[in-house]
DNA sequence: CCAGAAATTCAACGAGCGTTGAATACTAGT
DNA sequence: ACTAGTATTCAACGCTCGTTGAATTTCTGG
């Protein structure tokens, strides 16, 4: 075996630790899961963990940050194609919702077990006080102001407090639609099942950009 | 004392166990928190909490369904309201919308250290994919279901999946602001305060109910 | 084939966990 | 003052936790 070969191998292994972090993590929580839990899933020795990885805290770190480059390139990737669309006048608050949107559909319909515990893990976050404030700004804060910015473009007469808040109830359907808790299904009597994917980009760019201009021409 | 004063002195006591256990519950979720942490919050000694409640798991029970019951009944009695201020049309839906939060709003402005902890704890349960489904079922279903029928009314158009897919965004909007993390505020670098209840309660209600009539005017 | 580095396993630490049964403090009614 | 019963405390159980240092395997380069 190669040294290059080696390396791989040892990515590997991270790899398998940091899939099985990830899930068990969307599932119960950081302090629901003992580093025992997540290396008996990933197949290893628990002192494995802290070979590859400086503690707990750190495993859970790693596990936001490997992801979370991706999906914000994709994100920004799609503003900027909207907007290449878009050379004179602005796009619409739709088009820049559906480009914060669709990258998320994308991943779960191609690579749907890679990404699925993510983004349940985020809406987690999300939602905790305390980790929700410090977290999403800290990952998410960069890409989040260029589409607030985009969006105050395609609504040059909102607020600023109403452009914020309108941006925080749009975070909370996203991230709680994401999550797949198996909501949905209960309430609807399988009406609706939480993972169509489908169904969720039909509705939710619709949704919240009627929920944008509701505020924005306010009186 | 008399026998009566001595039942009350029990729950005074039961009651401040589930202060404590509900405001570190909502901080840090049901397996970050020991309880010992809890009765130590408590001032009482670990053994008290099995003596008022049969385990951890049913402490937590107790913290759900202490509030679930006035905070329903609180809902219910603002939606017959705009119902009999409607005696022969239906109400808009921003109004129903607005009978589904404006309780949330007014318990948070007179008795806000009682609530908030609640609500930062529903948002936790709500986008967790362990708790989410079942927790949040049993507790709601009955009043959101009514309130669905009452939005059905006041959308006749509206498809079914539209409807549930549109209460989704808002559980999930409205959630996460009860869950006051914070994010806002830093996002908006101060322009907006998670605790601000007047701006959200001048702002959701709208912003929600353009979203269903967007989905329920779809071609 | 051997030296040495890198990846992995073994064994254990002290601490904290949920929970329990027995002992105690307190008080109401007799 | 005594008793019965209720609320609270004390002391401990077996277990799992996060973490670590030393031993061991595995593999590469010389």
């Amino acid at each position: 075996m190669s040294a290059r070969q080696k390396a791989e191998q040892k990515q590997q292994t991270r790899n398998r630790i940091l899939d099985a972090a990830e899930e068990r993590f969307a599932q119960r929580g950081y302090e629901g899961v003992s580093v025992r839990q997540i290396m008996h899933q990933a197949e290893a020795d628990v002192s494995l963990a802290y070979y590859h990885f400086k503690s707990k805290r750190d495993l859970f770190d790693q596990v936001m940050l490997r992801r979370v480059e991706t999906l914000n390139d994709l994100r920004l990737k799609a503003l900027e194609a909207v907007e290449r669309r878009h050379p004179d006048d602005a796009p619409t608050a739709e088009e820049i919702i559906e480009a914060f949107t669709r990258p998320l559909l994308d991943l779960l319909a191609t690579e749907h077990d890679d990404w699925t515990h993510y983004f349940q893990l985020i809406a987690q976050i999300n939602s905790s006080p305390e980790w929700g404030g410090e977290l999403m700004t800290r990952y998410f804060d960069p890409l989040v102001s260029r589409f607030i910015k985009a969006l105050r473009k395609a609504l040059p007469d909102i607020e600023e407090a109403d452009l914020y808040w309108s941006y925080h109830f749009l975070s909370g359907a996203l991230t709680l639609t994401f999550a797949e808790t198996g909501r949905i299904d209960n309430l609807s009597s399988g009406v609706c099942r939480s993972s169509d994917m489908r169904a969720i980009g039909e509705r939710m760019p619709r949704f919240l950009a009627a929920g944008f201009r509701a505020l924005a021409s306010r009186d």
